[in-house]
DNA sequence: CGCCGGTCGCGTAAGCGACCGGCGGTGCCTTACT
């Protein structure tokens, strides 16, 4: 089958852990890096299991690239979506009730949709990008935390779960939610060797923006900024423009048509610095991008590893630069404590990463600690070795 | 923290400054109106 359908010889990681439990009838739970391989480990099973694969997934840009690969492959997979015409959703539904899909990709929003409807005999159920039930799901994507209340009208299919980045309050969240019953557990490390961390402090904006424009310089690939608000991608790309560096500000403001061409230019090496708050990243996978830089405090470490874990794709040497202010921190802290029903781990997530900002200890494990991991050894940043 | 938008007062027409309160960042999904 994975000879056949993709071409290659064996599989990588923990997939086979993954592809197995999934073909035993187990729940599974699978940490696995960006890059790694985690829609294997639910595709190769939906096409051995009988029936149909049911993939919750949070974009539809993201179900969108997944299904056209998998049609590519000749493999009958549909998504359903609201960007879609009446007559196209009929066309699934119709394909759907003939039995005649074996994978099909919703957002959580619309599972309660289908579990009212007619069974669908599902055979697995996968949850694509699962840390967004506790990143997202508390105030954001409510929807996210009702999956589990609808396995039963599911069919109470075998579960898996994958993500690229849970501490393990987040597993444990993750597990409760989904109902998981005794899952695989599947974990990988989260350290990225080729990465250095650096955090550089600012009494005022004006010397931040110079350090910027110096890193900029000292950097000839692919670079990716990221700023708290909207308002300030503009500013920044609007001043990096007039120092004559191609930048371009990218956020949820922006028209998706006018999304999806800057991110074409950024790909294709068009547009060498994309200025942009957190709208910019699930999906992408630019392996060149040589520098991540933070101008703003992220309001936990999570969200700070996973924008700085875009850098270096490729394995090689790359840098992650955060440069804070005194009035990013408080602003942090505001945002991190949240309206109404805020993630439960925001105390923890602030104190760690006011902790990342200011240590005199190795900053990588620091980041890795709150990860659930412990590391022998720093593979490079500003305290454990100075910069050049 | 710092920005933005709404309201108030001024003082008689239209618009400006002062002040206050709320929010900042992620995206699915509706469904009734232009």
């Amino acid at each position: 089958m994975l000879q056949r359908v993709w071409g290659y010889d064996d599989f990588r990681y923990q997939q086979r852990r993954a592809v197995l439990a999934a073909l035993h009838g187990r729940d599974c739970l699978a940490i696995l890096p960006t890059g790694g391989g985690k829609s294997l480990c639910y595709q190769v099973p939906a096409l051995l299991l009988p029936g149909l694969t049911l993939v919750v997934s949070p974009l539809i840009a993201l179900m969108q690239d997944q299904v056209a690969a998998l049609r590519r492959r000749g493999v009958a997979a549909a998504y359903l979506s609201s960007t879609q015409s009446a007559e196209t959703q009929a066309q699934v539904r119709a394909v759907l009730a003939a039995g005649r899909l074996k994978l099909l990709y919703v957002a959580p929003e619309r599972l309660a949709q289908l579990a009212s409807g007619a069974p669908l005999g599902i055979s697995l159920l996968a949850v694509d990008e699962a840390h967004c039930i506790s990143e997202w799901g508390h105030d954001f994507r409510p929807h996210y935390r009702t999956i589990g209340r609808l396995l039963g009208a599911l069919g109470r299919p075998p579960i898996i779960a994958l993500t690229a980045t849970a501490t393990p309050e987040t597993r444990t969240d993750i597990a409760r939610v989904l109902h998981l019953r005794w899952p695989v557990t599947i974990t990988t490390s989260f350290d990225r060797p080729n990465l250095r961390f650096a955090v550089r402090p600012f009494a005022t904006e004006r010397p931040r923006l110079e350090a910027l424009v110096t890193l900029l310089r000292a950097t000839r690939e692919s670079v990716v900024v990221y700023l708290p608000t909207r308002n300030r991608t503009d500013g920044v790309a609007t001043i990096l423009r007039r120092w004559g560096f191609s930048a371009a500000p990218y956020h949820a403001g922006l028209p998706g048509n006018e999304r999806r061409a800057l991110l074409r230019r950024f790909m294709d090496g068009r547009i060498r610095i994309i200025v942009a708050t957190n709208a910019f990243g699930m999906g992408i996978d630019k392996p060149d991008v040589r520098l991540v830089a933070h101008l703003g405090v992220p309001a936990r470490p999570e969200s700070y590893y996973q924008e700085a874990g875009r850098a270096g794709r490729d394995g090689a040497p790359a840098r992650c630069e955060l440069l804070w202010v005194p009035g990013d921190v408080t602003l942090a802290r505001t945002l991190s404590r949240g309206g109404k029903g805020a993630a439960p781990a925001a105390t923890r997530g602030f104190s760690t990463m006011t902790r990342y900002l200011t240590t005199s200890s190795c900053r990588r494990r620091v980041l890795l600690e709150y990860l659930g991991e412990s590391i022998k050894q720093c593979g490079g940043c500003d305290n454990c070795r100075p910069q050049p």
